[in-house]
DNA sequence: CTGTATCCCCTGGGATACTG
DNA sequence: CAGTATCCCAGGGGATACAG
């Protein structure tokens, strides 16, 4: 990220889940290994670029596994490392927490 | 967002703590009530353009309070909702796990 | 002090087309 | 199938100046 933000664990989190949809890649690889596409039908809306990049990104952080298959058609899969499955108990109780905080849409 | 995410808890997180700055004020606040230039003072880099952005969608979300003394000089104090309060966990647990991610800076 | 108003930049992300 | 290459857009965020 270009803003240079403070030095803690909380910033560390932002600048590796940045952007929507990584932490729902993250999320979907919680529950298993996944293909390239697999992922893609798993999130509707991800354009290839999106999820290459973040795929990527997570490599090189050491939280996802890329394992390719020299098969044909080709096969790739992406699996978390144990350390990307520690994240799950992040992952829910944002979501709990998230699914308490009312929608301003509908109170506005 | 402009993106359209999947309809899911974890979702509903990441648009309300969008951004890299949102997550790092509700951690400030998280240590008790702040004034404006207490936060900026707090968030080193960040710039009143920003901080305000955040802390008014905080307030329609209900995760923040604003309170406004008229006095001179004007005072005014943000607080975290009971709800706000509860992300504390969340922040903790971010913590936690992104120092335990290594940083690809020193290994490559 | 507490913002608001502009203007600009950057990066995540979408769309589309194309390759190994 | 699994990407890569381009081009474009939106909005978060910075800087600065100004207002209540």
């Amino acid at each position: 990220m270009s803003t240079k933000l403070p030095e803690c664990g909380v910033a560390r989190f932002l600048v590796l889940l940045e952007g929507p949809w990584a932490t729902l890649i993250v999320r979907e690889l919680l529950a298993g290994t996944r293909r390239f596409n697999e992922l893609r039908g798993a999130l509707p809306g991800i354009s290839p670029h999106t999820l290459t990049s973040r795929l990527r990104k997570f490599e090189t952080y050491g939280i996802v596994t890329r394992t390719i298959y020299a098969e044909v058609p080709p096969r790739v899969e992406y699996e978390l490392t144990p350390l990307g499955y520690e994240a799950k108990a992040i992952l829910d109780a944002m979501a709990v927490w998230a699914v308490a905080v009312p929608d301003p849409a509908s109170v506005e």
